[in-house]
DNA sequence: CAATATTGATAGTATCGCTACTATATTTGT
DNA sequence: ACAAATATAGTAGCGATACTATCAATATTG
């Protein structure tokens, strides 16, 4: 999916920076190169300073912008889920059917994303990995209830939400909308790490997206009223 | 569960330590030291300098035992895996209905443990918060492969593995075995933690385990041969 | 009781996460 | 036009972390 209008960007909430990544040159440098690195060398082995160097600042710089690497990657996730917001709303207008809807919710939240520099200074692909590997580490924290009160969760939650309510038009007797869809798309991004790192925890069927399939499969069997 | 048999003990890959904490007095402080430590600050915060003072021990000692912090948290988790395969043989054992040892397996992997103390020196159900809480940070990490390829995750592989295969007896030509039992741990522990600190995630129905009653649910329409 | 393994104390290296301070560029008011 | 105000960038350094090396003291064992 290209962009989808040359208008728009993506608005993370602003408690997550200091300064506006997307105000300066720099920022935008900070983001491009962040996503590079930490998706080269892993979040553990990145470092403000190795950024400074890999884009020509300095690490001091890089601290006007983020008060910390853990909120980097709370920005990086936000704005991924931002993103996903919006490409989802749009995949979803005009399409009457509930079921059809939360079946291409699924296939949204579920797929591989390709190289396609929708957005000039952010590789969507690169990203989606790091959301894959690193984006547990963005809440698995003693902070996490602080980081929640601040709204750094937000948009994961809207869209938590959005999509169960498509499960409650469907079938709105179904008790467990919320864990379905967090599971689903939690569980997806495993299935994919697992798929290249640990393989005997999936079941790779070469030629189909399994991941996929297996998540709309049992997402529309879970849901259909008990017989 | 209180422990089954006295004279057991669970085996944990030797390649993780460098000399088997269960071998001495200061061995076996250092794993209930770092269990209640890794609970109450979370692993970032965690070090093995804070460590030996609380164990009255030094850095440099604890070092002999482990090579760094993340073989420890290695360490933890295989052995709680091992646990978990030990309970889980003896849950099903003597079990004919293969839907029945599905459904004892699925309560015994996603429901909470309480505190039993049933290994003297291991406190499960802190151990059981810190797999929660902690484990991804144990394969989400750019040496995955290495960790891997020397077993690491043998005894997780192992579990996921038998309960495929209980899938497999209800119904042969389910497709995503793997997929769906690897889903189910993790996304049990997430549904977990969420309850706990993202509530919003989740579905909560005070007075159930709704955790571990949706996942049976799930798994059961899951595998039943497509009408 | 001698040999050996285990532990502890101390100090050291390299890097990390982060901050105080300084220098330079840009904008603004008169 | 030009100095003052402000925004932005870079230097240097601090305390802590992850881990290692050394050596003496103390158990353990054969």
């Amino acid at each position: 999916m290209n962009r989808l209008l040359s208008n728009v960007s993506i608005q993370v909430n602003d408690a997550i920076y200091l300064k506006n990544p997307e105000s300066s040159d720099l920022g935008k440098r900070i983001i491009t190169g962040s996503i590079d690195m930490i998706d080269e060398l892993g979040f553990e082995h990145f470092t403000f300073r190795k950024l400074g160097k890999k884009i020509g600042s300095s690490e001091a710089s890089i601290y006007r912008y983020f008060e910390s690497k853990h909120k980097l990657l709370v920005y990086l996730t936000s704005w991924y889920w931002g993103w996903m917001e919006y490409r989802l709303v749009f995949r979803l207008s005009n399409i009457d059917s509930a079921k059809e809807r939360l079946l291409r919710a699924i296939t949204l939240l579920t797929e591989q994303i390709e190289e396609d520099q929708s957005f000039s200074h952010i590789n969507e692909a690169k990203l989606n990995r790091i959301v894959i590997a690193e984006s547990a580490k963005a809440y698995l924290t003693k902070e996490v209830d602080q980081d929640n009160q601040e709204g750094f969760f937000g948009v994961f939650k809207q869209i938590v939400e959005r999509v169960s309510l498509i499960i409650l038009e469907i079938n709105p007797a179904y008790k467990y909308p919320h864990m379905l869809i967090s599971t689903m798309i939690e569980g997806a991004h495993h299935q994919r790490y697992f798929a290249a790192h640990l393989p005997k925890l999936t079941d790779i069927v070469k030629g189909e997206d399994s991941v996929t399939r297996f998540y709309k499969e049992l997402a529309i069997k879970a849901i259909e009223p008990q017989s």
